[in-house]
DNA sequence: CTCTATAGAATACGACCGTATCCTTACGAG
DNA sequence: CTCGTAAGGATACGGTCGTATTCTATAGAG
């Protein structure tokens, strides 16, 4: 056999190319060439990688569900359990630029997603996971008594998962407004989860 | 002077075509020919009424802000408190098939609006009429001593705007999970504006 | 070393884009 | 009625798109 590349290894660099661009200009900016230029490299070695532009924009999608997850991940050391709720929400939302990064990544594919089956198929899966991971957390306080005993965890999960998505999507195209939104949720937060 | 016609109607109606197609196909459905065609004319007529396709979209923009503005007007008419409240959020959300081609709409420009200020400065626009209109209702609420003392109206409508742009634009791409997530809102609501 | 299959670049092609430029038609002022 | 002007259709142009195809060079098996 002649020479080989690691594949994988290569989709994962266009990938990371393409989400950097769709921070930038949006989906509207990706095409195969502007992909291939960011990731240095020319527009025919990426049609080795992907077997078109819906291969591709799945690939970085599915990106993106992975690092929502690593990044709500590595929120989860302890402290007042407010406090953590707070940065389990504040880990997804445009507050400085890496963060504003990839809310416009995620808000660009969620948007997508309404009229791409395969898309929201994906956008989905992350949800299922995100509000998992949230009803989990939600349950365990309500086991150690902190939680009022009618909650419903996956109701909880929910709310708190639309409370970011729209307090991400404002800050995203008013950012000035971000302190005023940020202050905003905390009051929200302490209303709907009353930390015992 | 010679042949005149009603350029304002005109636009209104070419506006109009091109938010059905950003119902359907999203913005990315969106060019001068397909929305001339919708519209019933040809790709020439609709450049005597717009100097552009950005000034298209702007347009478009608009019309979307005012018919935002024109749905929460219509559903004023009082009843119980909490009800008015709900009423007033299932207004905007994606629940039934009209409501859900305007939220795909919203949902598409606000997406936009990211890397276009123009669009931006369109959409805070609407969220500042709706952000006060909300806030203004819940002082009322708050002078008749239904609300607790220590609320703060414009943290609580923005808190409720969250919660609506979140829950659309999960229902959007997620329209089996409509009925749980209008559950999952009803408990939000009822917790962040506990109705005396 | 030789040969072959792959990496990757370059190019080609047809489609659609936004916009500019005609051209014909028909209304309305004089 | 006549004529200038706006309405609106048709077409042209340069650019970019996704994808298919072609070409060169190189790494690895024998």
């Amino acid at each position: 056999m002649p020479r080989t590349v690691d594949k994988e290894a290569q989709r994962r660099i266009v990938g990371d190319a393409l989400l950097g661009l769709v921070s930038e200009h949006g989906l509207d900016g990706v095409s195969v060439r502007t992909v291939a230029a960011a990731a240095g490299k020319s527009a025919g070695a990426v049609q080795k990688y992907f077997s078109g532009k819906d291969d591709m924009l799945r690939f970085a999608a599915e990106l993106v569900g992975e690092r929502v997850e690593h990044r709500m991940d590595a929120v989860d050391p302890e402290g007042g359990t407010g406090a953590v709720l707070r940065e389990l929400v504040l880990a997804t939302l445009p507050v400085d630029p890496p963060r504003r990064a990839e809310a416009a990544v995620r808000q660009a594919f969620a948007t997508r997603a309404v009229h791409h089956e395969e898309l929201a198929a994906i956008q989905r899966e992350t949800d299922r996971a995100v509000r998992a991971a949230l009803t989990e957390w939600f349950e365990e306080l309500w086991e150690h008594g902190r939680l009022e005993p009618g909650a419903d965890c996956g109701h909880l999960a929910d709310a708190v998962i639309a409370l970011a998505d729209g307090f991400t999507m404002r800050m995203l195209y008013a950012p000035d407004e971000c302190d005023s939104l940020v202050a905003a949720l905390d009051t929200a937060l302490a209303r709907l989860v009353p930390v015992g």
